[in-house]
DNA sequence: ACTAAAATCATACTTTAGTATGACCAAAAA
DNA sequence: TTTTTGGTCATACTAAAGTATGATTTTAGT
């Protein structure tokens, strides 16, 4: 019943102005009667009147022009980027503030591959006292006791992997 | 031609309203004159003629209105995220399948650390004796000889650090 | 309740790692 | 030229690391 009165709003409004208008026309009417030589102006009301009801049914009626915005919204997708977070500089900075030299650092990075002191002197063709007097001056070179403390610390550094 | 006509349909229509209301505007002003009493009706038209001028002049000179409608338009923003390329599944997978306990595995991180048996022993509150046992299980799980060997393949298995 | 695995401790031993010290040589820097 | 630095080798020693073997105690699963 409420849905029909909204649907039909317009058709109501329009009735019930001209049930008003026509008691305003008789009204008029009468009074046009007792008043002679009031045509023109009874005439010219009724024109001003339905031409304002006119302008307001157009107005009312018109369906308005879509106008279509568009609006940008950002939608930020991420984007997971492999990246390996090891740079690859490997520290020679480092290695000179450290003062290590070519030959420690060999020695330094087979330790890091698990090697004992007579594989890397294998390897490299010399005595493992070499390997021993290198690696002695690497663990002061690098501050700690022992091989596993240097293979941390000189990863730790990035001087090696 | 077909959608020039839908188009413009109102005015059309409009203008062949207007065409049949001038001539019968005409014809009942010349019945008015000959047939008394049919003023009624010529109220009636002033009122359908000024009315379609109001409707007209209402479309005519109104701006027209203008429904906004907003479209959001997504716009995808790629973002690179760094992730870093080692996985945090810390191998379970692989600890299990070389029957590695969770002791050893914590004698396995503190060797990493380049801890000595001894600190090692004091760390966890037990004897050298026992760090010794749990190493050579170790190694033997691992099937390495060394501990700086067994660090190097736990890191390499994903199983510490 | 029983069993198996895990964790602990111990002794005795071997191997490797690490220290201290010194010597030799070659190349580069002062 | 002399000195420094890096690399080499050696002896002697100490300190760790690692092995072999065995035993006891927890802990968790059947």
């Amino acid at each position: 019943m409420v849905a029909f009165l909204t649907r039909h709003k317009m058709i109501m409004l329009y009735g019930l102005s001209m049930a008003i208008l026509l008691f305003l026309l008789k009204w008029l009417e009468y009074r046009f009667i007792l008043i002679s030589h009031s045509f023109e102006i009874y005439i010219g009301i009724i024109a001003v009147i339905f031409m304002t009801l006119g302008i307001w049914l157009a107005l009312k009626l018109t369906k308005p022009k879509i106008k279509t915005v568009v609006v940008e919204k950002e939608i930020v997708i991420e984007k997971e980027v492999i990246v390996n977070t090891k740079d690859f500089t490997f520290n020679e900075k480092e290695l000179e503030k450290l003062g290590i030299s070519q030959r420690e650092l060999e020695v330094l990075q087979l330790m890091a591959q698990g090697l004992s002191n007579n594989e890397i002197a294998e390897k490299l063709f010399v005595s493992t006292h070499t390997i021993k007097t290198h690696s002695s001056k690497l663990f002061e070179k690098l501050d700690v006791k022992r091989r596993t403390q240097a293979i941390e610390k000189a990863k730790r550094l990035n001087i090696i992997q």
